[in-house]
DNA sequence: TTCCTGATTTGACTTTTGTCAAATTCTTCT
DNA sequence: AGAAGAATTTGACAAAAGTCAAATCAGGAA
């Protein structure tokens, strides 16, 4: 398990031996069942993860509605930038939709692993401008004002998202409510 | 002038003296006039910039109507995330919305300096996570539902800006259009 | 100052989306 | 299979935001 990780990081760049042992020693596999929590809003989180099987949505909460600002499955990293930046407690919540496997790294052992190894900056620094290009093409498709546009967005780059989440979580993911969502998916 | 930059590299972590000579050698001053362009659309992107006097903004032509997306002044990192991590044109243009100063480093040279120098990894990770921050704070207000909840996010947050953009890009960035805005703005 | 151009506001009306309530449909558990 | 609960759809209406046209305002150029 650890070796997929390790796999992925080397594609980035070639790690150094020393480098690998490090992370074999440090990189931590951890199970999610369906509905577990990976983080809760007022907790600090304490580590950054690559998922390995499985697919995890990020919240949080507005009054008493659950707005979803992620979704992310296999091959993505996920922690809560803020709470994992900054040290502090944030807002967002990270709970698991299916069965779920992770790759994680403890904020400290990351620290580490920058102070200790060159290399790893590198790493670090590409996954990233990777999340960050991610979170551009976000916020490209949630400026379009029509909730539709919206929407198709999704169906034309990431079908099989339709099929793997609730509705009730792609709407305010999307910025529209169920409803409308559902007159959507019904016109046409 | 490239004292102001390479301090603010300094801060995030303490450079070795041959990383600050070639910093010195490669780091470009740049002016740029009012209305002029950092970037058009279908060019690719060679430069990451960092603004020491100024404010840029970037939009891209959706149809015939020019959506902002982003506003940068002292302090802030400016590029295409797209165009320059991709080495691809993109539809993203930068222009300056009142006279600015640029501190510049071309793609090739900072590729150079991450290969040379493995505490420029360190300084070019911390920057993109201030950007990601960044990012996410405006998703956050992208994914409010009210036009008049995201327009008061920016008088609580970055009343400044109020000052500094004609109301026009103003309304377009908040996704909403010039007369929805200018009415919020007569309710009070 | 006066004119011109662009920025902003206002009005009348349309379209889109939200709200609330109820009906279906689908899943899961026994 | 049958029941309970969740997910999704549908309907009627209300609220929010967009559209288009016109008026007003503000700053710079002559």
């Amino acid at each position: 398990m650890v070796t997929h990780i390790i796999d992925y990081f080397n594609s980035i760049c070639s790690l150094p031996e020393e480098l690998v042992a490090d992370l074999e020693r440090l990189v931590v596999i951890r199970e999610l069942k369906k509905d577990e929590f990976l983080l809760k809003a007022g907790k600090v989180s304490n580590h950054a993860s690559w998922i390995l099987k499985g697919l995890v949505r990020s919240y949080y909460l507005k009054d008493t509605e659950e707005v979803t600002t992620k979704f992310l499955w296999e091959g993505a990293t996920i922690t809560s930038v803020f709470s994992f930046y900054t040290r502090k407690a944030g807002n967002e919540n990270i709970v698991a939709l299916e069965d779920t496997t992770l790759a994680s790294l403890h904020y400290d052992d990351l620290q580490y692993l920058y102070k200790e190894h060159p290399a790893f900056n590198y790493i670090g620094r590409v996954i990233t401008e990777k999340y960050l290009y991610m979170l551009e093409v976000e916020v490209y498709n949630l400026r379009k004002q029509k909730a539709e546009d919206r929407y198709q967005f999704i169906v034309k780059h990431l079908p099989g998202l339709l099929q793997r989440v609730p509705l009730k979580y792609l709407a305010t993911y999307l910025g529209m409510n169920l409803e409308t969502l559902s007159r959507i998916r019904a016109r046409r």
